[in-house]
RNA sequence: GGGCGAUUAGCUCAAUUGGAUAGAGCGUCCGGUUUACACCCGGAAGGUUAUAAGUUCGAGUCUUAUAUCGCCCACCA
């Protein structure tokens, strides 16, 4: 078919006018719907991972919306029924805390405004700020199905969310029960083990002395004084003899004057500290479990702000760390102190707001993951869900393997509550629970107050977001998805959840890819914050730049699960290449008139050059499609730009001249047709990854379809691979290379059109004969004259071999005989190192017969090249020499 | 304490069935108003691929050890 492009092509691509325009013309016209590819279509999904509804775009999000916009386009480009599912997230603890901000500034409290309003406000503030986040990936050119936008909090997905718990308690894998949590006092929350750090910090370790009911003491340490309030026994290594013979007598609980045993305990390390222990079973995760060994009694000194309670006695009502003093400048009056030292340890920090979580007993519910975790076990095992990159299946594996079980109650407004109701009985108003989609009917029922944890809704999303617990349509012909991309630092929290809730509730796994990305930190690979003033923000940069270079930047910069160091000198860079792109496509579409044959002309009509770069570019399709496939879009984007700007524009282009304005009309022709081929076929490759800017482009070169994001993926053609008319082209421009280098070397000026000669062999004269205009074009020969092997060398001339070509430059008044025979011993001298290293390598038998044929062959080729290069050469000095 | 990852040019990074002279960008130096592009073009310098041993015809790539950095997991108070 013909067909005509548009023309008056600006100079430069207007990222600012055209990514508004060609976002709502895409999105006008469906392309972003999976319905754009007919109902037989395959699909090919990908679950958004929901932002934070009320964030803001950062450089995390961008990564991920330049990695699954890219998997999303390249997918839809192949036919597929692309859907790229886009949502929000409720956040609990993130959007509570900020909304609690926003009534601190009002100076008034969550408390003191009370649940129904707090929720309302909370509501009025997603649906103020709810649409920034996806506001802002639109902007980064993100092709989501819009109309299928989710939240976390929507009727649906609550509806959901219901259902799994029903299902989870009706199986008996949901209970209810008092433990030992981590407790968070500023939220007044409890949150799970994944949300609490730990980090070394410097702190003091107390020694003092635990007094016997006997008289005596067994001295004991702790970083923490004001559990020994909680106290309810003194744990000594039975095979200690220091203390040994103390077990089961009594000590006493020092100011409170409560009696404790003394027990023996192997979990008691000898070596540490004084080799005995505290006891404190409600304040500490291992002295919860040896209670449990012995039986010994809990005592809660904790109130939920972390204040001292009741248990606490005099100090009942002070804060931990007020009571931490004070208890130990009461025990050094009472003369029980020993000492003080600094001590680095660990010490738990909640992950949102930094402040140290105690293990405080609480009511809670929790799931009983084991039965899910083993299914998630199995399914990547057995491979039906693959890890990109794979060492990250065994830090799944490990993780699940000693999964605990998993608390999902939080003590938060904003979120899932969780359908359970209490009645009163005998006294106790929780005596009787209820748990059903609503609430039963008779009097008297109290719901539970605790909302769900924001990842228990999370976990649902590849499957609610379609419409489950309906068979809906969509989650027939939409689920399982295909490939999960997130950040590693998820993994746990979210991506194991949803392998873990996918196949228990749809009996699929809800993908079969998990493709994770690292952290996007600054240049020097330090994080991103506040403190330190590096944070880079995405939007400045697409403001600045486009969104394109930030994409391209993002995806090229690294490598999947490594993390990502942007350096801002990368995204101009990339901005330039957009630039390179744009002029390229200017070149090609001015030097067309009127409508054009799509497609290559037959290859018998294809010139050399011609032959050369469709051969390159069938090598670049396999590559990038290779790369594709195993998930390398860096280094596939990388390639691409290497191709166009080091091989396409540089040579092609330039060669292209010749047969525009010099050639025959069928020159011109043909000519036109291979640019215009190449450069669709990388606009086809780099969309993508830069969306913006090679819609716009494909305008201007003549083109079949209505745009260019619904344009077909190109394959690549073996047919076109020509190896013989590679290395012939590849020869000429290594002439050209060495010419330029010349030309430098010897100062001749760029300007100075200068006359070469050339001594050949029959094929490769034939070809230096035919294109010396590559010569013209490249580096400013005005003519190659070809001496037949009888013509004496030309005097005063500097030379350059190459293969069996020596090309002679005239170079007059500016030859440096010393200079020329030094430069030619050099080049002697690095053609003999490599004949040596060569031949060694062909001598070796074990070389000839282990290695590929392929590469011996290649061996041997460049052996007869380098020799033949290397008796140029030597002949030459002989002749200067004379 | 266990596990994982990284270490390549001054800086930031590539290099995926092991195969030619280890590539880019930024920075540095030299030279250019060549009608697609100064958001450009040409040239140059810069590397013992952390160290040591091993496997192999051949190692940046595979194995082992060491060092440094980073991350994850774990109940030494």
């Amino acid at each position: 078919m013909r067909a005509s492009a548009e023309s008056n092509m600006p100079r430069n691509f207007n990222y600012a006018d055209a990514e508004h325009r060609l976002y709502d013309w895409w999105e006008r016209n469906g392309w972003f719907k999976p319905e754009v590819a007919g109902p037989d279509a395959e699909p090919f999904v990908v679950s958004m991972p929901p932002p934070n509804v009320t964030g803001n775009l950062h450089l995390g999000h961008a990564l991920f919306g330049a990695l699954e916009d890219l998997m999303i386009r390249y997918e839809r480009m192949r036919g597929k029924a692309a859907l790229w599912l886009p949502g929000t997230d409720h956040a609990g603890i993130a959007t509570q805390l900020q909304v609690e901000n926003m009534l601190r500034e009002e100076g008034v409290s969550r408390e003191q405004v009370g649940y129904e309003e707090f929720l309302q406000r909370t509501w009025q503030w997603k649906e103020e700020q709810g649409g920034a986040i996806t506001r802002q990936l639109r902007r980064l050119g993100a092709s989501c199905d819009w109309d299928r936008e989710r939240f976390t909090l929507d009727d649906g997905l609550s509806t959901a969310v219901r259902q799994a718990f029903l299902t989870l308690w009706e199986q008996g894998l949901i209970y209810r029960g008092p433990r030992l949590v981590n407790w968070s006092p500023g939220l007044q929350t409890a949150v799970s083990d994944l949300e609490v750090e730990t980090r070394e910090e410097q702190v003091t370790l107390y020694y003092f002395k635990y007094p016997l009911k006997d008289g005596g003491h067994i001295p004991v340490a702790t970083t923490r004084p004001e559990t020994i309030l909680g106290d309810t026994a003194l744990a000594v290594n039975p095979a200690d003899a220091r203390y040994a013979a103390y077990i089961g007598k009594s000590a006493i609980v020092p100011i409170l004057g409560r009696e404790i045993p003394v027990i023996g305990d192997d979990a008691v390390d000898m070596e540490f500290g004084t080799g005995a222990l505290k006891v404190t079973p409600a304040h500490d995760f291992n002295d919860y479990e040896i209670a449990q060994r012995h039986q010994l009694a809990l005592i809660n000194v904790l109130n939920k702000d972390a204040s001292m309670n009741a248990k606490a006695g005099k100090y009942a009502g002070a804060d931990r760390y007020d009571c931490r003093e004070r208890l130990w400048r009461d025990m050094a009056a009472a003369g029980l102190t020993i000492k003080t030292t600094p001590y680095t340890t660990r010490i738990p920090r909640s992950q949102r707001g930094g402040e140290v979580v105690e293990p405080l007993m609480s009511t809670q519910w929790y799931v009983r993951i084991q039965p899910l975790a083993e299914k998630a076990l199995a399914a990547v095992r057995r491979g039906e869900i693959k890890i990109v990159p794979e060492h990250y299946e065994k830090v799944y594996f490990h993780w699940l393997e000693n999964i605990q079980d998993w608390c999902i109650s939080r003590q938060l407004w904003w979120g899932h509550r969780i359908p359970a109701w209490y009645r009163e009985k005998d006294g106790d108003p929780e005596g009787e629970i209820y748990v059903g989609s609503a609430a039963p009917p008779e009097d008297g029922w109290v719901m539970e107050e605790d909302v769900l944890d924001t990842w228990f809704s999370s976990g649902l999303w590849p499957f609610s977001t379609l419409g489950w617990p309906a068979e809906s349509d969509d989650l027939q012909r939409y689920y399982p998805t295909q490939v999960m991309e997130t950040g590693h630092d998820i993994l746990f929290f979210w991506v194991a959840r949803m392998i873990m809730m996918g196949l228990w509730f749809t009996d699929k796994p809800p993908f079969h890819t998990v493709y994770l990305h690292g952290l996007v930190r600054d240049k020097h690979g330090k994080k991103f914050s506040k403190s330190l003033g590096n944070v880079i923000d995405p939007l400045t940069i697409v403001d600045k730049l486009g969104a394109d270079p930030l994409r391209f930047t993002l995806i090229t910069s690294g490598s999947p699960g490594n993390d990502v160091n942007l350096d801002e000198t990368r995204v101009d860079h990339t901005f330039r290449f957009i630039n390179k792109v744009w002029q390229i496509t200017s070149f090609i579409n001015m030097n067309l008139e009127g409508d054009l044959e799509l497609g290559l002309p037959a290859v018998n009509e294809l010139d050399l050059p011609a032959r050369w770069i469709l051969s390159r570019l069938q090598r670049l399709i396999a590559n990038v499609q290779h790369l594709f496939d195993i998930y390398q879009y860096g280094e596939a984007g990388s390639q691409i730009l290497a191709f166009m700007w080091d091989e396409f524009a540089p040579n092609y282009l330039e060669i292209s001249k010749h047969a525009m304005y010099a050639g025959d009309e069928s020159e011109k022709i043909a000519t036109q047709r291979v640019l215009v081929t190449v450069q669709d076929t990388c606009l086809r490759l780099l969309h993508p990854f830069m969306p913006f800017m090679t819609e716009e482009a494909w305008r201007y070169i003549p083109h079949d379809g209505e745009a260019l994001i619904i344009a077909a993926w190109p394959p690549a053609d073996e047919a076109l691979i020509d190896a013989a008319s590679e290395s012939r082209m590849n020869l000429l421009l290594e002439l050209v290379r060495e010419l330029r280098n010349v030309r430098s070397e010897y100062k001749v000026d760029p300007g100075q059109r200068i006359t070469a000669l050339a001594k050949a062999r029959p094929a490769a004269a034939k070809d230096l004969e035919k294109y010396g205009f590559v010569f013209s074009r490249l580096c400013n020969v005005a003519e190659l004259q070809l001496l037949s092997s009888e013509d004496p060398e030309p005097a005063n001339s500097v030379s350059i071999v190459v293969s069996d070509i020596t090309l002679y430059l005239p170079l007059e008044g500016m030859l440096d005989l010393e200079a020329e025979s030094q430069r030619l011993e050099n080049e002697g001298k690095r053609l003999r190192q490599q004949i040596d290293k060569t031949r060694v390598m062909l001598s070796n038998d074990n070389f000839l017969n282990k290695a590929p044929a392929a590469i011996v062959q290649r061996e041997r080729d460049r052996l007869a090249d380098l020799e033949s290069a290397y008796a140029q050469v030597a002949e030459r000095l002989s002749s200067l020499s004379r």
